[in-house]
RNA sequence: GCUGGUGUAGCACAGUCGGCAGUGCAGCUGAUUCGUAAUCAGCAGGUCGUGUGUUCAAGUCACAUCACCAGCUCCA
């Protein structure tokens, strides 16, 4: 048998040998080798080749080698478990984005005294340096392996293994695991480790099932990469918009307006007002007709929509929804249905398509208490609300004209670079959340998949994603915590323009039903903010900082002209702080740099004799003298183009 | 909604075994008139999230509740 490593080596062999035998024997294997791909599947080092196989050796810097890095320092933690609480039963333990977890059924959740035990458990694990040695069962044998050992869940797990397939099991010490693999060599490489967290998961992702107790860790090679991660975490936080947008007084919360109700501070209010002007603006270039609609309806409305029966729960109901005879109102949990009266309100020719609609929409969704999370997920929200409406030969075209600004936005603010594509599907076992049939869904997601694919993007696909009247493009972006949600989102729905009679008359004079496209541009204003807030740290791009400019006299006989300099800034539009404080300018300098205020206009008697201003930036750049107009010229040339610094 | 954690002045935090409510920054007043990241002094600031209980006595203990945080679930 031949045997091709991707670096250009081959090695030609009678007999089947092990992965690691036969880059050994060649010579390339190197300690940190950790595991290999054998055509295109990941396996572990101990891995036998039987036959001819392309080979690739991995590193932990591979992201194949992170997985089984981190899935055996998760087997580690089982172990470790098992040692301390033999009680605890196991379930699932898999690698992770940024490192691993695993579920433990408990009698009582771990608490982090508990960790700190476990982690000293680990580490002896690890120094033991346990051999990781594979083994499978036949079913029957494997089932009674783990019933025996009281492993509940891995019995389940086994029934699930589908026919054909083997049924594995890894060992290392007395430590024994159902897993699919693969593993390290051994547990002695797992080096540097830490459980970071502690929480309650449910048993399958089902919250009807049992809570279980999931415990976090990330592991490297080295302890000097740990450090670094962990720092670098720390580091995250310190931009996180819940704690950031406090201190910059851009928003607050009050115990008794309630959860998910953040009160927007006037910094705040400047940023969402800037984005706002902006993109009411951009719409109109790109030919939307803006409306404004109610904040709510009768149940008549949400009837006609299957918001009743779809989406009751996560509305907010004003009477009795169950008492037919009294009127009872909701607020409105999006703008669908409202926006579709306008162009219901008179008949419609082919002529007047497209026909695109914005508004800038307050919506009211009643989350669960748990849901809420800062800025990103609240109960009261507005967003850049849009509905076309369309003949089917417009539909394409339209679509990338919704993407096509989608991406303008996110490359003006400077986020395109965070987000991630998802194509949103339906679920086609679990139909009872959607409306339309099988053919609808399978014909909307076909014309969309076309798009998608036209237009070119990488996505990943969304199984039970979408929305219950059509599939989406929803456009991802992951906070400072890793936690994705959804920016903007662009969807067909081919649905609900038959359910509100919506129909235009055709070059033929038949009557059609339009094809409608639900989308945002640049997504919810509270969301885009705390985005926005983690992005920068604070430090906007100065057509959106709430305050751009600080006069700063160095001492109050410079104030008068101080007092001109910022008139002059106002005139012209800027957002300007004088502060004619009675403190050194060492101390006013550093307020406003703190404050994250882009440009410090230091003056005093040399810039008021020859009406400049000293230029220094909130990162402590000297940009030199300037007069007032070269100022202003650069200043207002860099808020013109939202120039991102 | 579920699991775990947190809640003391505007902010960051201390408060031991249940025994007089504290520190720093911010704020206010005064002094200082100052050239690129914190001048000095004084003053004021509190129903310890809220409620109920245990106790001679509760920031501290118990129960309930509200809010905040992380995760799960959910997310048009």
């Amino acid at each position: 048998m031949k045997i091709v490593f991707s670096t250009g080596e081959v090695f030609s062999s009678d007999a089947p040998l092990s992965v690691f035998d036969a880059a050994k024997e060649l010579g390339i294997v190197t300690r940190a080798h950790i595991a290999a791909t054998v055509n295109g599947q990941l396996v572990g080092m101990t891995h036998k080749l039987e036959g001819d196989a392309e080979v690739a050796l991995l590193t932990f810097e591979d992201d194949g080698g992170k997985q089984v890095f981190r899935h055996t320092a998760s087997h580690i933690l089982a172990q470790a478990v098992k040692r301390l609480y033999p009680e605890v039963k196991l379930t699932i333990g898999p690698a992770i984005d940024t490192g691993f977890y695993y579920d433990f059924d408990t009698p009582k959740p771990f608490t982090s005294d508990d960790l700190a035990a476990l982690e000293a458990e680990m580490t002896k694990i690890v120094k033991e340096n346990h051999l990781i040695e594979r083994f499978t069962l036949p079913r029957d044998e494997a089932k009674k392996l783990m019933a025996e050992k009281g492993e509940d869940y891995k019995v389940l797990l086994i029934d699930r293994v589908p026919e054909g397939e083997d049924i594995s099991f890894y060992r290392q010490g007395e430590f024994t695991d159902l897993c699919a693999g693969p593993h390290l060599f051994s547990t002695g490489a797992v080096k540097a480790f830490k459980l970071t967290q502690c929480t309650g998961a449910y048993w399958e992702g089902d919250s009807k099932n049992k809570m279980l107790c999931r415990v976090y860790g990330v592991a490297y090679p080295a302890k000097d990469q740990l450090k670094e991660y962990l720092a670098q975490a720390e580091e995250a936080k310190k931009r996180d918009h819940n704690k950031l947008g406090r201190e910059l007084e851009i928003f607050t919360t009050v115990d008794c307006i309630g959860q998910g109700l953040p009160i927007i501070l006037p910094n705040g209010t400047i940023i969402i007002q800037q984005l706002q002007r902006w993109i009411e603006d951009e719409e109109q270039r790109r030919g939307y007709l803006r409306t404004r609609t109610p904040l709510m309806a009768k149940r008549d409305l949400y009837k006609i929509s299957g918001h009743w029966d779809h989406y009751r729960d996560g509305m907010f109901i004003l009477g009795d929804p169950d008492d037919e005879t009294k009127e009872c109102f909701a607020l409105r949990p999006m703008t669908c249905p409202f926006q579709y009266q306008v162009f219901l309100n008179r008949a419609r020719s082919y002529r007047d398509l497209p026909m695109r609609l914005g508004e800038t929409s307050t919506l009211f969704r009643n989350e669960d208490s748990g849901e809420m999370h800062g800025l990103i997920r609240v109960r009261q929200f507005t967003i850049s609300e849009g509905h076309l409406v369309l003949r089917p030969d417009q539909l394409a075209d339209e679509f990338r004209g919704c993407f096509d600004l989608a991406v303008y936005c996110l490359e003006t603010l400077g986020l395109k670079e965070d987000c991630s594509f998802r194509f949103s599907q339906w679920d086609p076992n679990n139909t009872d959340k959607y409306e339309g049939t099988p053919e609808q869904w399978n014909y909307a997601q076909g014309v969309m998949k076309e798009i998608l694919d036209d237009i070119g993007i990488e996505y990943k696909v969304g199984i039970d994603e979408a929305a219950f009247y059509g599939p989406k493009l929803d456009i991802q972006i992951k906070n400072v915590f890793g936690k994705e949600d959804t920016l903007i989102t662009i969807q067909i729905d081919m649905l609900l323009a038959e359910k509100f009679g919506m129909e235009y008359i055709d070059r033929d004079g038949q009557k059609k039903i339009p094809y409608i496209i639900h989308r945002t541009s640049m997504g919810c204003y509270e969301r885009t903010l705390a985005l926005l807030i983690e992005k920068y740290a604070g430090a906007f791009p100065m057509w959106l900082a709430p305050t751009q400019v600080a006069v700063l006299p160095v001492g109050e006989y410079y104030s008068d002209y101080a007092r001109q300099v910022a008139d002059q800034l106002e005139a012209v539009g800027m957002r300007v702080f004088c502060d004619l404080r009675n403190e050194k300018i060492g101390y006013k300098i550093r307020e406003a740099t703190v404050q994250k205020i882009p440009y410090l206009l230091v003056v005093g008697e040399r810039e008021q004799e020859t009406g400049s201003v000293a230029v220094r930036t909130r990162r402590g750049e000297d940009e030199g003298t300037k007069t007032v107009s070269e100022f202003i010229a650069s200043a207002l040339e860099e808020i013109a183009k939202k120039t991102i610094k």
